[in-house]
DNA sequence: GTCATCATGTAAGCCGTTACATGATTGC
DNA sequence: GCAATCATGTAACGGCTTACATGATGAC
């Protein structure tokens, strides 16, 4: 479910090629997801079955620009492809695409009430395709779900040191994550001009 | 694998049965690790069959004294016994220990070099197991690993706001976590005579 | 005697990991 | 031509989740 909303997330910026999904998802701040060709390819296939994402293989005639740089900047890019014979796109097989259907149901994902802590990260990540208002009750809820957390922590009483100093760390990480969501709040009730929507 | 440390670290600390152990493990601190029974019996019956934990089912004698008082207190538990017309001692099926053997592996578990995070604070967990000395070096190889993620925690330049929020928390979760360490070592080195090993 | 809790397990399905197999493209 | 990288997949295996089945004990 978390290589599902990754999928669809990266595929909401624009299509891409398997390979390049999972390099996408790898680069992701903060290491959130590692994922194998041997997850993404049967996930991206049944991403497919569901229609969420259709696959369209390049015939004999490839697209001509690559609206999608990638890491090589673009001038370096056209020097590339004007140097090499073939009229190459750089993709040679499948390349994928979010369908409307594909969309809505991420839209879906990335408002979804959590209880991983693994999926917080990824619908952040991916949460400039929601609308504000929507981001921002994402974000609360987040917001409440940690403060909750972090006043209800406990354990037993007859405590180990070192599982003391585990409980503390883990009040140590809620409240920092508290004090980063509000930052996150405080900036979506002052939206920057400069930052906005990607 | 990490359900593997955390049912050795639990029976290390005295024999139990299943039931009792899946408490245990859920009542770790920082909600380290959620067992559902589906995944702890098979667990424990491949631990069995690898002979690092031994069961044995009390026959028609039950052990008398408990030495392990559990959650309630030595008093109110020894009423519960003595107002009870049969003679049980609580258990009434499968009592796991841990083998020598298992001693054994828990200790490889507890200082293996951990690439998955949610490793980590098991190992913190159960650590009193562990000599002063290999603690110490787990603790210090856990603090450059994180040092190091924190100076190299970068991601592609064209980034997104909400991403680069990401980042920002990732390297403020890593400084946290950091500084948490330093007090973990800076503990180790000036043994304190109240809280030792258990 | 009935209900909640304690207690142990099995089965189906899903998903992820690792390893393997294959082939195209590009740089040198 | 050859090696490295790009690129797509399959197969085996293991393990986790959820749901189901079963029964004992204790409280009332």
């Amino acid at each position: 479910m978390t290589l599902e909303l990754a999928i669809l997330g990266v595929l909401a910026g624009g299509e891409l090629h398997g390979y390049e999904v999972k390099k996408r998802i790898q680069e992701l701040p903060g290491g959130i997801l590692r994922a194998s060709f041997g997850s993404l390819y049967p996930a991206l296939g049944r991403l497919e079955d569901r229609e969420l994402v259709k696959a369209a293989e390049p015939e004999a005639r490839p697209r001509v620009n690559v609206p999608l740089s990638g890491s090589l900047s673009g001038e370096a890019a056209i020097f590339r492809s004007r140097r090499t014979k073939a009229p190459r796109s750089g993709r040679r097989k499948k390349v994928y695409a979010i369908s409307d259907t594909g969309r809505d149901h991420l839209e879906e994902l990335l408002v979804a009430d959590i209880t991983d802590d693994r999926a917080f990260p990824l619908q952040v990540a991916f949460c400039a395709h929601l609308p504000a208002a929507t981001r921002r009750k994402l974000f609360e809820r987040r917001r409440n779900h940690i403060a909750e957390r972090l006043a209800q922590r406990s354990s037993p009483t007859d405590i180990d040191f070192y599982q003391q100093a585990l409980l503390e760390r883990h009040g140590d990480s809620l409240a920092t994550d508290l004090a980063w969501l509000d930052r996150l709040i405080e900036h979506e009730q002052h939206p920057d001009p400069t930052g906005g929507k990607k």
